[in-house]
DNA sequence: AAATTTATTTAGATTAAACTAAAAAAATCG
DNA sequence: CGATTTTTTTAGTTTAATCTAAATAAATTT
């Protein structure tokens, strides 16, 4: 049975490996961690010695199948909990990561067996991103910036490009919010604007810079 | 910000200070806790620091206002869990303490609020056990012997007062079980057995001593 | 390639929560 | 009441997870 502390230090290894290189460093995973290198240096000892990861000194780690199977694991509820307080218990968005980063250590299969059954077996989480199955299995959903988008075509926001503060204070304005659901109505060939409805609720106009800052799913 | 392990001992003493007496002793915590008399000194003085307890050196512990509120709540998110798992999740009750014990470390108000909310605010939790509200309020529910039942009343089986496994297999095999409905059909003067119906599907006899050790709520 | 910088590891401490064994206080019993 | 038993506390360890400071290995730069 791993601590809190041995999965997310294997969490954090998986999302390192996966996006960024298979090698990962010391530092690296301090700096995500928010802890030292030293400490980082200790756990990997520890994990490498129950075979979770694969360590070779001043080589950084790789993680192995069994390592790999803990995280999505701890990935998958992660996710499910996030769907939970989204769909079910009506948390925005920026809310739900500190609560599920709590949940996410819950020890229970039949738990999360049922939590699935319950949210009926989603496959994306709020933020479009995958939930691994029982079995480690997923699929990434694409995700297009807005812009791509057909005319009529539509989807759901899932992510901002550019995260500066101007930026999300105009799509507040506009009552654009992640996990907005967007309708391209009309694309205007002369400067690449478009129209589109929010929500099914309101319609504006943005332009080609705002389109392609806006990343959709679906 | 209190520890899980500061919590479950405040949770302990919260209780044994109410089902036993006012001053809990060393023993009695650590018995309850699985853990050394030792251990528990350790721990009450850091939380008598924090003036969660009153301490006295080699008499004992009582909670302090502040360390009732923390327990309450610790209670509060026990039971309301509880409630998500048998409601929402179909949990069976002797499934569900293993659970609750870890969700119930849960840091988040917010969290606690909306499930409130998505619960409809329960009163009570699947054992009949009374949930405190925002501010530690609650009430007890009285747990009768179902032998004490009116005729034609009905209630819920909450609890057993004999936990033998002979009285227990008896019980399953009459298809009562905790949370079963049950309802008075006769009361049989002769020998004081009772005639039941259970969940509103089959009716059964049973005797005096049965009806004495089933207890019954509302 | 040598010197310097950066990354990583080692050594030694710290804190929380547990433990054992021994000492001390309180309770009980003859 | 004094002796014995029980309960509680103290003293000293242990383990997990962190830290700082110093040492060493690897990478980079001139």
């Amino acid at each position: 049975m791993l601590s809190f502390a041995e999965e997310n230090y294997l969490k954090t290894i998986y999302h390192l490996s996966t996006t960024d290189k298979e090698d990962v460093s010391t530092n690296a995973i301090a700096e995500t961690l928010h802890t030292k290198p030293a400490s980082v240096t200790d756990m990997i000892r520890k994990l490498s010695n129950k075979g979770m990861i694969n360590y070779r000194k001043y080589h950084g780690v790789s993680i192995s199948d069994e390592g790999k199977k803990v995280a999505l694991t701890v990935v998958r509820k992660h996710r499910l909990w996030e769907v939970f307080l989204v769909d079910k218990l009506k948390f925005n968005w920026d809310e739900v990561h500190d609560v599920a980063e709590q949940l996410e250590h819950i020890k229970s299969p039949l738990l999360i067996k049922r939590l699935d059954e319950f949210l009926n077996y989603p496959k994306y989480d709020p933020h479009g991103d995958p939930i691994p199955d029982e079995n480690g299995e997923f699929q990434i959903k694409p995700k297009v910036p807005l812009s791509a988008l057909d005319l009529n075509a539509s989807g759901i926001i899932v992510a901002v490009n550019d995260s500066n503060s101007l930026f999300l204070q105009y799509l507040d304005k506009i009552g654009a919010y992640l996990g907005a659901k967007i309708k391209v109505l009309d694309k205007i060939e002369f400067d690449n604007s478009l129209e589109i409805m929010i929500d099914n609720k309101r319609t504006v106009f943005i332009s080609k810079e705002v389109s392609e800052n806006i990343l959709i799913t679906e």
